[in-house]
DNA sequence: ACCAAAACCGACCGCTTCGGTAGGATTTCG
DNA sequence: CGAAATCCTACCGAAGCGGTCGGTTTTGGT
């Protein structure tokens, strides 16, 4: 398996953030109670997210998440990468801060190890996948709804199908 | 990491016979040597492969491995899932005899989960870049050696530079 | 002032995988 | 026969995964 669930947690996490138009916070146990998933691994998982500066909180009553930015400008090779941590086919791949690749045993004279160049292409396809996915797209994927009657959204306490 | 160094060793592992150009058997021992790795865990690789017909095998002395086809013919997919197993993003990703992708949870009731679409892109991005690569593509990339006097190697112990 | 709701934090736990070792059995060539 | 090699099974320490638990702190409502 390429992600644990991490990932997939996380980013159904965001992607109910993101289902909210308001900036009314939600709490970790709407979101819980939504997706069917334990509460306190939660708290884990949006701990990376917040570090991350994906999602700020408010605490207290009445208190929650909200995504830092908007849904359009949220990458999600950020976000994978503030669940699973650096993204990288191999052990011996590192990034440097300008994006380049590099392996970590170089040295032998033969002109770098022999898998680099697979492992530059797999790194390469998942970067793009991730890279040119944004929040916003998953959240309109996920729901179906064109114009979900903008009104009347203050105060109901939004129960959404799934 | 997406790939754990199994999928690392055993890559390296074919690189170094699609480098022996002739149909002489090479022993596992000597592939460690020349890759710095331990005989006894490139004995459990070397099995995955065999099983999954990309190498074959003769027993006895001056027995060892040969590559079942040609360099060219095996796609570096089929070596790395050999090794690794099923290469799917997530938990919930199954897939068909007919390369159709599937998502385990696709009961709720709102068009499937709505991480999927980001799966699938991931899953794309990595099979293209496995399957867009040959072992040949590897070996060449490893020595740039264009005309290795094709001559005289019948017998010689070949020890190559790395 | 108090209580409940919520974010926060850190420790723990059972399980599986990873990377590797060990010891043997079997086959084959010289 | 003996050495060289494949083959097979079991084991082992470390780490990560998925999850739980108990507690602290902050905040709004009454």
């Amino acid at each position: 398996m390429l992600f644990s669930t991490k990932a997939e947690y996380g980013v159904r996490l965001m992607i109910e953030l993101g289902r909210q138009p308001g900036s009314t916070p939600i709490s970790l146990n709407s979101v819980a109670e939504a997706e069917h998933l334990p509460l306190s691994y939660l708290e884990h998982l949006v701990a990376k997210l917040r570090k991350a500066g994906l999602v700020t909180s408010t605490r207290g009553a009445h208190g929650g998440y909200r995504l830092a930015k908007p849904a359009t400008e949220i990458r999600m090779d950020d976000v994978v990468q503030a669940l699973e941590g650096q993204i990288a086919p191999m052990e011996c791949f590192h990034e440097t801060p300008e994006g380049r690749v590099l392996c970590s045993h170089e040295d032998d004279g033969a002109g770098g190890c022999a898998t680099k160049l697979l492992w530059t292409r797999v790194q390469n396809g998942v970067t793009k996948a991730l890279a040119g996915t944004t929040l916003a797209e998953l959240v309109e994927f996920s729901t179906p709804h064109p114009q979900p009657a903008a009104e009347a959204r203050a105060k109901a306490p939004v129960v959404h199908a799934l």
